[in-house]
RNA sequence: GGGGCCGUAGUUCAGUUGGUUAGAACUCACCGCUCAUAACGGUGCUGUCGCAGGUUCGAGUCCUGCCGGCCCUACCA
């Protein structure tokens, strides 16, 4: 193939593996799976990245609780993580892990870098720090209790009074740079709101930040001062740089995806990524990533979602009950992306048979049983078509330019809005054209008519495959599509005729409610 | 204390730079069709656009205040 295929770099947050997997990992995981595919079927050379936060004091107290070693410790729990992918068809190219030694060889050559350029000193640091938060908290945002030992406030978690050496990052020296950083990339942080806060919090100035601790030993250490280990965040983020090759810059690999093109993570750590993040890079002379998108947050049924509670959803379980391919649908198009969302029974099993089984399925069951019963399980070849076809045609023909509008902005719910538009309109033609009738009067009519709507379902499933590999895989097998032919570019070239189209199987069930009376 | 967001049909939400009778989906009712997973199509129903003022020829759409919900952030040890 000539030409160079455009790179397209994207990432989750590494997740903390003393936690155990949750829908909110799976929902980003899983939006970045669905940009990284369209993006794969468009033609571009993709590099999509996920992975886990491997170190910190709770990983070490963790596995001294079990009794095995930090690195066996998360060994283990790391695979929680991995386990997600094939369950969740998550495509993936790379797993990072940073407690890898070419995670180690990253942190510690940033960490030289910004040694160098005069981005850290040496200091001390005291406070009440809450191990279970790996934060620090002033008095004021602490709880005494009868006891006499204090809690942090919002969260509960208890905390000791810590004094320790610390290098420090010279954090109040960017706010000015920062904020003209983002005043020059409108779109680096999204979606707008949350712009908003950022450089709020930005003007409302900025502390040197601490970037080593001394009271255990579970991280990176800290180059020529073995008492240091590195601060879990610039550990963290220095992930994204390590799977693209860093310190490597030469290799073609950096060069060819970094920076990345956009950090997909949860509202709560937006500030590590659109604050921090890029002002380690520019400390450090490197690029910084061109976006940062913040997505919101499930409830379920309504009510917060907390261990406390109880009403944790775990994603395997809701693969089971609901199907996979459903479920990736329901998460994207629920809700606009970016805002909190409700994750509810009724709502599901709404999209599920509105719009999975009655408008996406039925049309190409429709469509296909009708080929395979009047036109010899084939495609028919089709005659001239009329405004009516041509207008449908049009239709999905223009739906690829508006996905790559919607998808560039990681708005899923419009662009699959879009889409089901496209598949309205295929219904509604059925209904106009009435192929039934033609059968009689004009089958060669008939045959258009049914080519022109096989031809649409072969646009709707090669453009929906992001969002439902599987079912969309199944669609186009049944209209006998090679595997080959279902990327974008291949949209181009048109059904032929003559492929074999057996009598269709439904690809998406009707949901029908165990127990429909209760709640 | 500072900053940001939100409050629109029963429900979930759209409503660009202010401009004719405020939209969609779901639900519900009726009609049509019968190819299809009792699916599809058509028609119809409901709204003081949180409250009160203001700017304007004209405001859901701008300004002020208030009420209600949420978020970021600071501080009071």
């Amino acid at each position: 193939m000539p030409g160079q295929k455009t790179p397209y770099y994207i990432t989750t947050p590494i997740y903390y593996v003393n936690d155990v997997p949750h829908i909110g990992h799976a929902y980003t995981t899983l939006a970045c799976d669905v940009l990284a595919r369209f993006m794969r079927l468009d033609g571009r050379d993709v590099k999509f990245l996920t992975g886990t936060d491997e170190h910190g004091q709770k990983v070490e107290k963790s596995a001294q609780a079990a009794g095995v070693d930090p690195q066996s410790f998360t060994d283990r729990v790391s695979q929680n993580f991995r386990n997600l992918s094939p369950v969740l068809n998550f495509s993936n190219d790379d797993f990072i892990r940073t407690t890898e030694e070419r995670h180690k060889l990253a942190c510690q050559a940033l960490w030289k870098k910004l040694l160098d350029n005069g981005e850290i000193y040496l200091g001390g640091y005291s406070g009440w720090y809450a191990v279970r938060d790996e934060a620090f908290y002033t008095e004021s945002e602490l709880t005494k209790q009868p006891d006499g030992k204090r809690i942090a406030t919002a969260s509960g978690a208890e905390v000791e009074w810590v004094e320790e050496p610390s290098y420090f990052f010279r954090l109040s020296a960017w706010q000015d740079r920062l904020l003209a950083f983002y005043e020059a990339n409108p779109d680096f942080i999204a979606p707008e709101t949350r712009r908003n806060e950022v450089i709020s919090f930005v003007k409302g100035g900025l502390k040197d930040l601490s970037i080593s601790r001394t009271t255990f030993s579970w991280g990176v250490p800290v180059p020529d001062d073995s008492d240091h280990i590195m601060y879990v965040w610039l550990d963290a983020l220095t992930n994204y740089m390590t799977a693209a090759g860093y310190p490597d810059v030469e290799s073609s690999d950096y060069s060819t995806y970094w920076p990345a093109d956009l950090h997909m993570v949860g509202k709560d750590i937006l500030r590590f990524h659109a604050v921090y993040w890029p002002a380690f890079l520019m400390a450090a002379e490197l690029q910084t990533p061109k976006r940062v998108f913040a997505h919101g947050w499930w409830t379920n049924e309504g009510q917060k979602i907390s261990k406390s509670l109880g009403n944790v959803i775990d994603p395997l379980q809701l693969v089971e009950t609901y199907g996979l391919d459903p479920v990736r649908y329901f998460l994207l198009r629920e809700v606009p992306f970016g805002n909190d969302g409700d994750f509810s029974r009724r709502a599901i099993v709404g999209r599920m048979n509105g719009d999975l089984t009655n408008d996406l399925g039925n049309l190409s069951q429709r469509v296909l049983s009708m080929i395979a019963k009047n036109c010899e399980n084939a495609v028919p070849a089709p005659g001239a078509f009329t405004a009516e076809d041509e207008a449908l045609l049009a239709l999905s023909g223009g739906l690829p330019d508006r996905l790559r509008e919607e998808y560039a902005v990681q708005a899923f719910n419009k662009a699959l809005e879009a889409t089901w538009d496209v598949i309205g309109a295929a219904n509604r033609y059925v209904d106009d054209q009435a192929p039934w009738g033609l059968k009689k009067t004009d089958p060669e009519r008939m045959k258009t008519v049914l080519y022109v709507l096989a031809e649409t379902v072969r646009r709707l499933a090669i453009l929906t495959q992001p969002v439902m590999p599987d079912s969309m895989a199944k669609m186009l097998d049944q209209l006998s599509v090679a595997a080959d032919a279902r990327g974008f570019e291949s949209l181009a070239t048109p059904l032929e005729a003559g492929a074999p189209v057996p009598k269709p199987e439904g690809i998406f069930p009707r949901y029908v409610e165990e127990n429909p009376e209760s709640a």
